[in-house]
DNA sequence: CTTAGTAGGCTTTTT
DNA sequence: GCCTACTAAG
């Protein structure tokens, strides 16, 4: 196996060890993908099938990744056969294969955690409790704890403690509302994140026979990541595992940066007592970054109290010092921000995309953007609002849930009066009401309102008969029509587009060209699928889109664009230059953290992760004050930046007039340079160099339609059999062209994207 | 029932 | 500053 000698000494035995229990601490940078993959590869060679490894990933896209490379070691054909997803994946497949033996059906919904809030928000007012005492998105993490560690409400109401705790914060009838969640979840054949990993928990403690089935099919487990793992996730790892001990865990106790979502680090400090006999491999060798960096990274978690100590090194050149930038406001540090990525760029022979800004809360990229945008240098943000997140996404999304599973409460909520049908909300609380005291779903409800009793007038009866009939024809055709092509049924039948089709703002604009992009990954993974040799039917689409995010649907990275992202976001990535904006006491650490050791030395853990990204450079900066909230607030320097060790920064003494004003007139100064600011920011964007992700507010991307829509082709006669250019789907030949209510339409042969069938003024044609 | 406009609340990180 | 939830008018 001559590819274990692409691997140092520490790599190499943590590979080839595959007796036991053995958990690998990987420094950053150390190779710990590549110890996993090439452990894979290692197995596979020795002869293990590959559906019997189990390999555990916390985002789709490592596992992805992490397949594509073992595919090129071992071949697809094999890697193929691997157990390999995100917990959430794998771990819904199986409840689904075994759906027989739950509360649940195998075409169960997956709720997102607005369809939880909601949901919650409802139980709330039915309780008639004070929705501000009770916040929905508060119960609900109470939920989503309690859930992660495997609390059902039956035991949550035996909990002393527990009941302490809400009776403290205020909210003693939490219990309550989690056992109602519970069964109105069940009601709905739907399960949130936390209950994938719960309900497995269930269902291997339940039933012994089931549990056993997977012991015996996995015999090899590796979970990455692991110090981000919880209770739930431990617990199913351990259950599968302890009978064969044949378990590889990898991660690093520096980069635990997910207790918030009920990561627990002490599953990973504390490995050796869940496992003994443990072989613990520690990779300290640091191939990414500058010794600089690594140093200086090393003397700031050096400051945490817990932690397995390690000594990561780096070979490679000293480097530069981490740069310390300062300035009065954040506008200024966008601006010196984006001073610095040009001078890289035209004077240090760096490329933009080997650069990026990370900053602690995504609020903060509003303002870079304006800055970058400025200077023209292009970008792309991640994170804020994920496509699958868009109101327009998650309408076709529902629609789409309803009509698998109609006992889908939050999805019918959510779309039966989207497109407006005259369904408002006094009949859906109606309706609501009624399936509730007589304890059935919405559904039965529709389909029997004289037997359900349900008080509606004769004209609300019939819109009401109508949805439910819209719903029941799709749903006749789940098992004849692929996911696309019932999904596309649903899109043009259900009116959803109609409404936009009239609408001719840019956000309507928007919104068709998202649906458009939807349609086109369900064509994609029905495509996919087929070649597999799958099926590919809407619940075989759904219950992969749920799981998905937008890290999923992220493009290329090959563009030459700078990279804008939360740290959290960041881990696991690598930057030639990397920026971490925003250095101050309240924000990083998050004012959040501050009132326990814990969570502060996680927020130190999350800077340590931004620094550990630079492989070259590395620059902090941060500002006198800040706008946030509506308000400019005052702000000191991160106390963090004081715990990395002088010797590896490049700290400027403060420039004079960036130097904190204390008389009265400070106001007004400051006021000045605001408004100076903002006044450039009016300037036109150079819009084809700026890729703007839409975003919460969509003006924005609303600009950048109109601007671009002036070298593009609009209601205007297009000549068939020319060659046009779309944004998405590349060159194609126009075939035919239709008028249909004024709206020019035109069929496009894209060759391997295929034909499609696109209204001019919104696809953004170029003519060539 | 729908829409538009406004007041009030809230703002960490996300599989 | 942004989003939501409520209110008033069509």
């Amino acid at each position: 196996m001559e590819f274990l000698n692409e691997l140092n000494e520490s790599q190499r035995k943590a590979v080839e060890y595959i007796d036991g229990a053995s958990l690998v601490i990987a420094g950053a940078g150390s190779g710990k993908t590549r110890v996993l993959t090439y452990k894979i590869a290692y197995l596979l060679k020795k002869g293990i099938h590959p559906t019997s490894i189990l390999a555990l990933t916390f985002t789709n896209k490592a596992a992805r990744e992490m397949k594509e490379r073992i595919a090129s070691m071992v071949g697809e054909k094999t890697a193929r056969y691997l157990w390999m997803g995100t917990f959430h994946s794998v771990f819904s497949r199986i409840l689904r294969a075994e759906a027989d033996k739950t509360d649940f059906s195998k075409n169960f919904s997956i709720y997102d955690s607005s369809d939880s809030n909601s949901l919650i928000k409802s139980i709330i007012k039915d309780l008639k409790l004070d929705e501000k005492q009770y916040k929905a998105s508060q119960v609900h993490a109470r939920i989503s704890f309690a859930k992660n560690n495997l609390i059902t409400p039956e035991t949550y109401r035996t909990n002393a403690d527990l009941a302490k705790a809400d009776l403290y914060s205020k909210m003693p009838r939490l219990v309550d509302i989690y056992e109602i969640y519970s069964q109105r979840c069940k009601q709905a054949d739907a399960m949130d994140f936390d209950d994938l990993l719960l309900q497995t928990n269930l269902l291997f403690r339940n039933r012994p026979d089931v549990l056993q089935k997977y012991r015996d099919a996995f015999s090899y487990i590796l979970v990455d990541e692991y110090q981000d793992t919880n209770f739930a996730q431990y617990l199913i790892v351990r259950k599968l595992s302890e009978e064969h001990q044949r378990i590889c865990v990898v991660g690093d106790d520096a980069q635990s940066i997910y207790s918030f979502r009920g990561a627990n680090i002490d599953n990973i400090l504390k490995f050796r007592n869940s496992y003994t006999n443990t072989q613990v491999f520690k990779l300290e060798q640091n191939y990414r970054s500058t010794q600089n960096i690594v140093n200086a990274a090393n003397s700031l978690i050096d400051k945490n109290s817990e932690q397995i100590r390690k000594t990561v090194f780096s070979e490679k050149e000293t480097g530069k010092p981490i740069k310390i930038l300062n300035t009065f406001t954040d506008l200024e540090e966008g601006v010196v921000v984006a001073e610095n990525i040009n001078h890289l760029k035209f004077s240090q022979n760096f490329s933009y995309k080997e650069i990026a800004i990370l900053y602690r809360t995504n609020s903060q990229s509003r303002v870079l953007e304006e800055a970058l945008r400025k200077k023209g240098i292009p970008y792309r943000i991640y994170g804020g609002l994920s496509f699958y997140q868009r109101k327009e996404i998650k309408d076709v999304i529902a629609y789409c849930r309803l009509v698998v599973n109609h006992n889908d409460e939050e999805a019918l909520k959510r779309i039966i009066n989207v497109p407006a049908r005259g369904i408002g909300d006094t009949t859906v609380a109606k309706l609501l009401d009624c399936a509730r005291t007589q304890a059935v779903s919405v559904w039965d409800v529709l389909n029997d309102m004289l037997a359900y009793n349900l008080q509606v007038n004769a004209g609300t009866a019939t819109k009401l008969a109508n949805f439910r009939k819209v719903i029941s024809v799709f749903a006749a055709q789940t098992e004849t029509l692929n996911a696309y092509e019932l999904m596309l049924q649903i899109v043009k039948v259900s009116g959803i587009i109609n409404d936009t089709y009239v609408d001719k703002s840019p956000e309507a604009m928007s919104r068709q060209e998202n649906v458009q992009e939807l349609l086109k990954a369900v064509h994609e993974f029905c495509e996919q699928k087929t070649k597999a040799g799958e099926t590919a039917l809407l619940t075989d689409f759904l219950s992969e889109v749920s799981l998905l995010t937008d890290q999923d649907t992220g493009d290329d990275g090959e563009s030459e664009k700078i990279t804008m992202m939360t740290v959290h976001a960041a881990k696991g990535l690598e930057f030639r230059a990397v920026f971490i904006v925003g250095m101050e006491e309240d924000l990083f650490p998050s004012a959040y953290s501050l009132d326990s050791d814990r969570s502060l030395e996680e927020e130190r853990r999350l800077f340590y992760v931004a620094i550990t990204r630079a492989e070259e450079l590395c620059f902090i900066s941060y500002s006198k004050t800040r706008f946030r909230n509506g308000k400019t607030n005052m702000s000191n320097p991160s106390r963090f930046i004081r715990d990395i060790d002088p010797q590896y920064l490049d700290a400027p003494s403060e420039r004079p007039e960036t130097r904190w004003k204390e008389s009265a007139d400070w106001d007004e100064d400051f006021e000045f340079e605001r408004k100076s600011f903002q006044r450039d920011s009016f300037k036109p964007r150079p819009v084809e160099n700026t890729y703007v992700q839409p975003r919460k507010n969509l003006t924005k991307v609303g600009d950048a339609h109109l601007q671009t829509s002036k070298q593009i082709i609009e209601n205007k006669n297009l000549p068939v059999g020319a060659f046009v250019k779309h944004a998405v789907f590349g060159i194609g030949k126009v075939l035919e062209t239709t008028v249909t209510d004024g709206n020019e339409k035109a069929e496009i042969d894209f060759g391997e994207k295929g034909k499609k069938s696109l209204l001019l003024k919104f696809a953004k044609l170029e003519l060539l």
